[in-house]
This record gives structure tokens, sequence and C-alpha cells, in this order.
DNA sequence: ATACCGACCTGTCAGC
DNA sequence: TGCTGACAGGTCGGTA
């Protein structure tokens, strides 16, 4: 489900309303664990701990957590895959099917993590969780190329590899390619410096349009809050199929890359 | 080392 | 109405 853009804004949103508050009891959902670390290492992390700061990395929130009795820090690093959503709600409010993890919070809320179809993943850990990748809206236009000049692979396929850079899903891999006018199959290889040059420039563009206008609510998508977002109104290629391109009418094609959903303009795309 | 492909889950929607 | 199959913002592990 959610990729960078909506990573970002789920963590902005939270940091904005749990920041400072503190965790008081953690209820993990019994059978299936979509967890990393054992529950009982999750639930004795979280439980007395003050939430500092919650932030994103890669697709990655990241609580940083630090335990009131003996003041050690620890990072709650939260995945949420396809489906899932942390909602800040009050304690009254229905639990939804789904939830996985519920923490009561000193302020009388209720932080919630629900998984429909539970690819999502938690952990805690004790040492700086940087991410596999590096970040798309960090990195230099010369290390961006440097990631990819040598790939045999799809550019596509490339751009979704978390171990080069982290944070690019499904749809801003798309909506990247169709602003840098190159089609998703082409071998990374195959790039030349100033094409490389502009899909790093299109992918910053798209991230940070996408941030500005709450992410890509194309199916279930939520912030913290519980609200969608708005991006998937600007977009270009993804779930455009058989639509006019918007540059030069020409149908939107739908392929498959790398086992996912593909769509482009096939005039605008070399 | 790299790259496909199914598996992991549930929900939804199109087609019959 | 209801069944079946395909597909969905992601990642992992096995295999070629």
């Amino acid at each position: 489900m959610p990729e960078l853009p909506e990573v970002e804004t789920i963590a902005n949103g939270l940091q904005k309303r749990v920041s400072g508050d503190r965790i008081e009891s953690v209820w993990l959902g019994s059978k299936p664990e979509p967890l990393k670390s054992p529950a009982a290492e999750i639930a004795r992390a979280l439980e007395g701990s003050r939430i500092d700061k919650v932030r994103r990395v890669g697709k990655h929130i990241v609580f940083d957590l630090r335990s009131r009795t003996d003041k050690s820090r620890r990072q709650w690093i939260v995945h949420l895959g396809m489906t899932g959503r942390m909602l800040v709600t009050s304690a009254e409010a229905e639990l939804p099917r789904h939830a996985h993890l519920v923490a009561k919070l000193a302020s009388g809320r209720e932080l919630r993590f629900v998984d429909p179809r539970r690819f999502g993943r938690l952990e805690v850990r004790q040492t700086e969780f940087n991410g596999p990748g590096a970040e798309p809206l960090l990195i230099s236009s010369e290390d961006f190329a440097r990631l990819f000049h040598r790939r045999a692979a799809p550019i596509k396929a490339s751009l979704l590899n978390q171990n080069l850079l982290h944070g690019v899903g499904n749809i801003y891999a798309d909506e990247s390619l169709f602003r840098a006018g190159i089609r998703p199959r082409r071998r990374a290889n195959s790039l030349t410096r100033a094409e490389l040059a502009r899909l790093h420039t299109a992918l910053r563009e798209v991230l940070q349009e996408a941030i500005a206008a709450g992410g890509s609510s194309v199916s279930d998508y939520v912030d913290a809050d519980g609200e969608a977002g708005f991006f998937q109104l600007q977009h270009r290629a993804y779930g455009r199929e058989g639509q006019p391109c918007l540059v030069c009418k020409t149908k939107i094609k739908k392929i498959v890359v790398a086992g996912r959903g593909t769509h482009y303009c096939p005039k605008c795309q070399k």
C-alpha cells in the first residue's frame, strides 16, 4: 500500500499527534504474528516508553522510544506492507477488524496497528535503523546514476529494489518513468547519463508533489487521522490504462514488469 | 551475483 | 445471487 509519500505523511501525522506521549500498555493480537521481533520483546520495549520522535526511513515508520525506568533507547520499526494502517484514535472508537496491536497512551488515546493482509511487519531494535538503501530525496544525481548504470535488470525493477533506493514503490516508479520519458522495460544499464539525470529529477519532483498532496489513496490508504490523500488525482500513468496520455493523447498501455502492473505511454516513453 | 516467480494474506470487483 | 479468478501501494526465499 504505502510508498514513501504515504509513509512520510503518516509519520509526520504521528509525530504531531503522539510525540511526547507515553505508551502505558500494549495489546498484541494472538494468532498470526506480523512480528520480526518476539511479541514479548515488543511489548516490553513499548510499555512505559516515551515516544520521543516519529519519522520515516524508506517505507518504514520509526518510533524513537525512551524507557521510563532505565532511560535506555529503543526504536520501534513499523512496515505497513500493502494494507497496513497506523491510527491514532480515542479509546472509545470501535476496534476495527484486523487490529494486531493496540498501544494505550498516557493521553487516553490509542495507537492502533491494523493490517488486513498481514504483510506489515513490526520490529524493535536497539541499534540505529537506516534502512536498506539510499533516500531518494537526499541522494545526489551522481550517486543516483551510479546506483543504476551497471544494472542489467529493467529500470523499473531497479527502482523497486529497496537495497538500492528505498521508498519507491509501484505507483511512483511508473509516475517517475513517465515524467522522465523512459520505458519501464529498458535495462537500467542502457540509460544515458542524461536519462538518469532526468529520472533523478522526475522522481524527486513526483515524490515531493505527492507528499504535498498527502499521498495517493488508490483504495484504502489513510493517514494517522484516517484521512485519505489526493495525489491519485495527479497520476499521469499509474491506473490510467486505456485512457489518453495527458501529453500526446496516445492510449496508456499496461504491461507486467518485475511481476507488477506497469503503466506507460508508448509514444512519450522511449 | 542477479533475476524471475510463487508465496504470504484478505478484500474487492468483473465476468459468468 | 453467488461462485471463480484475477488483481491490489510489498517483500521474501527458492530456483535457474
